[in-house]
DNA sequence: AGCACGCCGACT
DNA sequence: GTCGGCGTGCTC
C-alpha cells in the first residue's frame, strides 16, 4: 500500500496523507495533481508532494480519488522550492500553490444538485424557499449551487439545501470542474474513398453541370492542402467563397469530411537564433566581463546606465544558454513587459521565446506551462510568478531593474520577492544569475560590494549619448504660502522649448487622481474614508472621492460635515489635475495621460506607448508608469513635478526610492544623439538626495544612504520581518502585538523595534499594530527567529481571545 | 478557506 | 417558543 503526502491550496500549516489504490500506483508521482476529498464534501486538485509506503498513525487516510496529469506538471525542483517559498517567507505551501500554479491547474469542486426523479411532484410539504428551489430542479434536472443563490436570491442557501435532501427530493453531487479545454477549431479533408489519384480523378471528371459552387470548394480545398491535408474550415469557405451548407452537402456526399481538432493558442514561430547585430567595445567588454564573473561566482550585477544596452548583452547570453540547450528565465517588472519588449526579444529568438504574462487567458497559459515544460520553449520572459514554472533544464535567469518594487508579491501571501527566490533557485539547480540595473537596490550592491556577486559596470550611452542634464526648480520662490505650483517658471519655459522643437515632454507625478485631498475652506476639515485611517483622493472624471487603500468611492460632498460649509479647496495635484493644466497652459500640444485609472482595460497601455511613440503626443503625464521600461526616441524634457512628495515617506527605503525613480525617469530624456533635460521641482533643492540625483552619481548616493543604513541598522546590514496583528477592535491588535512581543523577548528581545501602529492605522475596518525584527546577518539567528514566530502563530491559535486577530509575516519587506 | 457544531438575542 | 447570529474546531 502506498501513500502520497498532498499540498492542498489553502492556507493550512501541512500537508495531508491519502492513500493511493491499486490502479493508480503508477501514477501518483510527485509532481502530479491528484483529485482528493478534503473536509466533508470539498474537492481539491492536491499536488502530490512524495509518495511513502509507511501508513500513516492516527487516522484513517481517504483515498486519492482520481490522477488528474499523465505526467507531473512540475519537476521535483520546483517542488523544492515551493517548500523554501514557504518556509523563508513565513507562509503554507498551499499559498504558495495558489500562487505558483496557473489558474487552471487549481480546481475546487462545484456542489451540484440533482433532482431525485422518484420524488415526483407533490411539492405539499415544502415551504415557500423549498419550493422555488424544487420547482427549478424539476425543470432543470440539476442545479449548480450559485444558481440556487440566484433562485433564492440570498447567501444563506445550505439550510434550504439541505432540508430537500433530507426530504429526498433531490441529491448532491460534487465536480470538479475541468479547467484547461483545448481551443479547437474545424477542419476539412478528403474522405479516405478518394485517397487514390484514380478516384479523385474519376470524381473531378464525371462531376458534369451540377452544383458548380461543390465543385469549386472541393477545388480549392485541393489547392490548400497542399501545406498538409487538414485545412481550416473558416479558410476553405472564404477562399472558396462557398458556405457552411455547400460545404455540409459534400460531407453528406461522403467526398469531404469535417473534423473538429485542438489547436495552438498561442502561435508557434519558427525556432530561430539571431543576434546579428555588433555590440559596442562597452557592451562587448561588459559580456566578457559577466561571462568571466560567473565563471567564478553563481550571480552578477550588471549596472549599467539607461541606454547603455544591457538588453544586448543579455540577448547574447541567452543565445549561449540555448546553444548549451538549457532554458533562461528572463525576468522583467509587470509593467515592463509591453508588446514592444516583447516583439524586440522575438526578433532575436522567434519561437524559443514564451511570454507568461497576466494578460493571457488562463488556457494561454496552461499552454505556455507545458511548452517550458517539456523543454519546447527554451526561454520564458515573464513578471514574477514565472519564476514558478516548470523548467527542467535551467541554465540563466536575468532580472532585469532587480530593484524594481514589484519583484514582491505584497497582499496574499507568499509575501516572496522573485529577485532573491530566483537566486536560491538558480544555486539548488546550478544556474547563473545576472542582475541588472541602472540604479541597483542598496542590497545588490552592497553584496556586489563585498565580493558576493561579479559586478559588471556599463558606462557608455548608446551612441556616445551624455546624461540629461538635470535642474533643481525651487518651488519656495513663487509658492510662498500660497496653493502649491503645478508648473515653475523654469520648467514652463522648458517645455515652451521642447515643444516648440518638436521634442516630447513627459511629466511625471506620483499621485493618481486629481487633487490628493479636499479640505473645508471655512473648517479646514478633510474628507477621510469610513473604513480606513486615510484622506480621500478627489477624482474629476466621474467626481467622486476615492480611497487608495480599500477602493472605496464616495460622491464629492456637497456640503461640509463639520460646519455645513460647501466651499472646498482642491489641495496639492495629481496627474488628472495635471493633465487638465497642461491641456490649458498649452492648447496646440497633444496631451495624454498614463496612470492605473487611465489604462483600464487590456491593451490601453500599449496603444498609449505606441501612439507616443510615433509621437503623436507632445506631453505624456504620469505616474511610475511612466518611468519603467520605457524607451522613447524624441524626448527632449523630464519634468519631475513633486520631489518633496517622493522625499517625504516615513520609511527606511524613502531616499533609495526617490533617487532610483528620478534617475529611471531623468533616464527617459534625450536619445538619438541630444542630450535632454530633466527638470525637478523641490521646495527643499539642498536635499542631498537631489545632489547625487542631479551629479548621476549613483555610488555617491550609494555610500551616503549605506553609512545611514549601518547607523540605524536597517538593510543591507540587517534582515528584517515585518509583523503585523489586525483587528476590528483596536485592543484586540494592540494586546495579541503585546503577547507576542513579551514572549519573543527573552530570545529575540534586542532584535525587536515596536509595537506600533502603522502610518496608516486602519484599512478596511481592520486596525493594524505591527513590530519589524532587524536580525543580524549572522547565520542561523533568520532560522531561528522564523522559528519562534511560527511558535508564536501557533500560541494565537490557541488562545481564545486572540485567535481572531490575523497575523501577517512579511519577510524582507519593501 | 469552507463548513458544521453549538450557544445566546429578535422574531412568529 | 424558534431562527439565525458568528465564535470554535477540524479537515488526511
Amino acid at each position: 500500500m502506498t501513500f502520497a503526502e498532498v499540498v492542498i491550496p489553502l492556507p493550512l500549516p501541512r500537508t495531508y496523507t491519502y492513500s493511493v489504490p491499486e490502479e493508480f500506483e503508477e501514477g501518483v508521482v510527485p509532481g502530479v495533481r491528484v483529485e482528493v476529498s478534503f473536509g466533508r464534501q470539498k474537492r481539491y486538485a492536491g499536488m502530490v508532494k512524495s509518495v511513502t509506503g509507511t501508513k500513516p498513525e492516527g487516522f484513517v487516510p481517504k483515498p486519492v480519488l482520481n490522477v488528474l496529469d499523465g505526467e507531473p506538471v512540475l519537476h521535483p525542483p520546483q517542488l523544492e522550492l515551493w517548500s523554501w517559498v514557504s518556509e523563508y517567507y513565513l507562509c503554507t505551501e498551499g499559498e504558495v500553490m495558489a500562487a505558483a500554479l496557473p489558474a487552471h491547474f487549481k480546481l475546487n469542486s462545484e456542489t451540484l444538485l440533482l433532482f431525485n426523479e422518484e420524488f415526483g411532484d407533490d411539492f405539499s410539504g415544502l415551504d415557500d424557499d423549498e419550493y422555488l428551489v424544487a420547482e427549478g430542479l424539476q425543470l432543470r434536472r440539476q442545479l449548480k449551487l450559485e444558481e440556487v443563490q440566484d433562485i433564492l436570491d440570498s447567501m444563506q442557501v445550505y439550510p434550504v439545501v439541505k432540508r430537500l435532501i433530507e426530504k429526498r427530493v433531490c441529491l448532491a453531487m460534487e465536480t470538479l470542474k475541468d479547467g484547461y479545454t483545448p481551443k479547437r477549431k474545424s477542419f476539412v479533408r478528403l474522405h479516405p474513398d478518394y485517397a487514390s489519384e484514380q478516384r479523385l480523378e474519376a470524381l473531378l471528371n464525371g462531376w458534369g453541370e451540377r452544383a458548380p459552387k461543390q465543385l469549386e470548394l472541393l477545388l480549392a480545398y485541393l489547392q490548400l492542402r497542399r501545406a498538409g491535408p487538414e485545412v481550416e474550415q473558416s479558410e476553405l469557405l472564404k477562399k472558396s467563397g462557398a458556405t457552411a451548407a455547400q460545404l455540409k452537402s459534400l460531407a453528406d456526399k461522403n467526398i469531404l469530411l469535417t473534423e473538429r481538432l485542438a489547436v495552438d493558442r498561442i502561435p508557434r514561430l519558427p525556432c530561430q537564433v539571431d543576434i546579428d547585430f555588433t555590440l559596442t567595445e562597452g557592451q562587448r567588454q561588459a559580456l566578457d566581463g559577466v561571462r568571466a564573473a560567473l565563471e567564478q561566482k553563481s550571480v552578477c550585477l550588471l549596472h549599467g546606465v539607461t541606454s547603455s544596452g544591457k538588453t544586448q548583452v543579455y540577448v547574447h547570453l541567452i543565445a549561449e544558454a540555448i546553444a548549451q540547450g538549457r532554458q533562461v528565465l528572463y525576468l522583467l517588472p509587470e509593467i515592463a513587459l509591453t508588446a514592444q519588449v516583447i516583439r524586440r526579444l522575438q526578433r532575436h529568438f522567434g519561437g524559443h521565446i514564451g511570454v507568461y504574462h497576466s494578460k493571457f487567458n488562463p488556457n494561454e497559459r496552461v499552454e505556455i506551462w507545458n511548452r517550458v515544460r517539456t523543454g519546447e520553449t527554451k526561454v520564458v520572459l515573464g513578471a514574477r510568478s514565472s519564476l514558478f514554472m516548470p523548467f527542467h533544464d535551467l541554465g540563466l535567469v536575468i532580472v532585469d531593474e532587480e530593484q524594481d518594487a514589484s519583484y514582491k508579491q505584497q497582499d496574499p501571501a507568499p509575501r516572496y520577492n522573485a529577485r532573491d527566490a530566483a537566486i536560491y533557485y538558480a544555486s539548488r539547480v546550478g544556474a547563473k544569475v545576472v542582475l541588472g540595473s541602472a540604479t541597483p537596490s542598496l542590497e545588490t550592491y552592497h553584496n556586489a560590494v563585498a565580493g558576493r556577486y561579479g559586478r559588471v559596470e556599463l558606462n557608455e550611452r548608446f551612441g556616445g549619448l551624455p546624461m540629461p542634464a538635470i535642474e533643481l526648480a525651487d518651488t519656495r520662490v513663487e509658492g510662498r504660502r500660497g496653493p502649491r505650483v503645478i508648473l515653475s517658471e523654469p520648467l514652463r519655459q522648458a517645455m515652451e522649448k521642447a515643444l516648440s522643437e518638436h521634442r516630447q515632454v513627459i511629466l511625471f507625478q506620483n499621485r493618481r487622481g486629481y487633487a490628493p485631498y479636499l479640505t473645508c475652506g471655512t473648517c479646514h476639515q478633510i474628507p477621510h474614508c469610513e473604513h480606513c485611517d486615510v484622506t480621500l483622493t478627489y477624482h474629476k472624471l466621474n467626481h467622486r472621492l476615492q480611497c487608495h487603500y480599500c477602493g472605496a468611492t464616495y460622491p464629492r460632498p456637497l456640503a461640509c460635515v463639520a460646519c455645513g460649509s460647501a466651499k472646498w479647496e482642491e489641495r496639492n495635484f495629481g496627474t488628472e489635475r495635471i493633465e487638465e493644466e497642461m491641456l490649458a497652459a498649452f492648447p496646440s500640444a497633444r496631451v495624454a495621460r498614463m496612470d492605473v485609472d487611465s489604462i483600464r482595460g487590456k491593451t490601453a497601455h500599449d496603444a498609449l506607448i505606441h501612439a507616443f511613440e510615433k509621437r503623436e503626443l507632445d506631453i505624456l503625464v504620469g505616474t511610475q508608469m511612466v518611468v519603467k521600461g520605457l524607451d522613447f526616441d524624441h524626448v527632449g524634457l523630464v519634468g519631475v513635478l513633486d520631489a518633496d512628495g517622493l522625499l517625504g515617506f516615513a520609511d527606511f527605503r524613502v531616499n533609495e526610492r526617490a533617487f532610483q525613480l528620478m534617475e529611471q525617469v531623468s533616464g527617459r530624456a534625450g536619445r538619438k544623439g541630444s542630450q535632454g533635460r530633466v527638470v525637478v521641482q523641490t521646495s527643499q533643492p539642498g536635499h542631498p538626495v537631489l545632489q547625487f540625483v542631479t551629479a548621476h552619481d549613483y555610488k555617491g548616493f550609494y555610500s551616503f544612504e549605506s553609512e545611514a543604513r549601518r547607523r540605524f541598522g536597517y538593510p543591507p546590514f540587517s534582515r528584517i520581518i515585518k509583523v503585523v496583528f489586525k483587528h476590528k477592535d483596536k485592543s484586540r491588535s494592540e494586546n495579541a502585538a503585546g503577547l507576542v512581543v513579551g514572549n519573543l523577548s527573552r530570545d529575540l528581545g534586542r532584535y525587536i523595534v515596536g509595537p506600533a501602529e502603522p502610518v496608516v492605522g486602519r484599512i478596511r475596518q481592520l486596525y493594524h499594530i505591527e513590530f519589524i525584527l532587524k536580525l543580524p546577518r549572522e547565520a542561523g539567528i533568520h532560522a531561528k527567529a522564523r522559528h519562534l514566530l511560527r511558535q508564536q502563530q501557533l500560541v494565537l491559535q490557541n488562545d481564545r481571545v486572540m485567535r481572531s486577530v490575523v497575523l501577517q509575516f512579511d519577510a524582507d519587506p519593501m
